[in-house]
DNA sequence: ATATAACTTCAAGTGCACTTTAAGTCAAGG
DNA sequence: CCTTGACTTAAAGTGCACTTGAAGTTATAT
């Protein structure tokens, strides 16, 4: 027999086992990203698919998707299986975006990391004739 | 004989060498970023070096730095070599964090790399006893 | 000469994603 | 029993990075 224990999240407990705030889960409600059990009395509470729910949210959050492209998401996902179509396109249009911003990122952290890398040897005084930024780029073939 | 062609740019022309629209070019200003130089009139313009600085700029800014980061930066760089500790601390901090949210970001792509394979194994029927996400993931041990 | 396009300042407005406040209800521990 | 903390709603406030508007001046093209 394995023990059937449902947990029960306040929305308290819940905002601790996803990282977020009470406040917050509130508002993704009100955003129509997450739709709690209520209590007889009015009270939330939260189960574990819930918890599993939230954080693919946030995965999806963090590739960049607005609350109203995820908002867009959960109600197709509602409708059913008929939507996937739509939901899969959603979602590579973010995968094309996240890697265009990927992309970019990637290059600002090369000029970061150059910069970086200029005032350390500049301040270690292995730099015998000063030489600038700019021409210290193009010595990598790092651009702009 | 060099042809001696200091380009001034107008705020306009400046705005689209850069990428930016001119309110934010003063925007920027008013924040202490740039500090263009003026005609008689009252009207600014810019050179060749505010182009450098403006992309260099864009690059820490898309490393995640804040305007108050940046104008924190600006600030130390007016004050001279003095100051190469600070900002060389600044742009490590900067990088630091650039490196943790970018180790986050891509395991949220590798998330969403995995639904839309999901769903297309799903579309395209290869999923012969529809597998739920959940398990899909730890196939590939991909967790949360 | 005159229209219109580009510039000037300063202040107010926008969009996003929360966060905080206010006023009240409810549940659990001593 | 009663205090304390967690919960409820609705509305207002916050922070960031711009963006827009208003009112006026100046430069350029016809």
């Amino acid at each position: 027999m394995p023990t059937n224990t449902k947990t029960n999240y306040s929305i308290g407990a819940f905002a601790k086992a996803v990282g977020l705030t009470a406040p917050t889960l509130r508002y993704y409600e009100d955003q129509g990203l997450i739709e709690p059990h209520r209590h007889a009395n009015g009270r939330r509470y939260y189960q574990e698919d819930d918890v599993n729910w939230v954080k693919f949210l946030l995965h999806l959050k963090g590739t960049g998707m607005s609350i109203s492209d995820l908002k867009q998401y959960v109600t197709w996902r509602a409708a059913g299986d008929a939507t996937i179509p739509q939901r899969l396109a959603l979602l590579q249009r973010v995968k094309s975006d996240f890697l265009v911003q990927f992309n970019e990122v990637q290059h600002h952290l090369q000029i970061l990391n150059d910069k970086i890398n200029w005032y350390e040897e500049k301040e270690a005084g292995i730099m015998t004739a000063p030489e600038d930024f700019a021409s210290y780029l193009k010595r990598f073939g790092h651009h702009e």
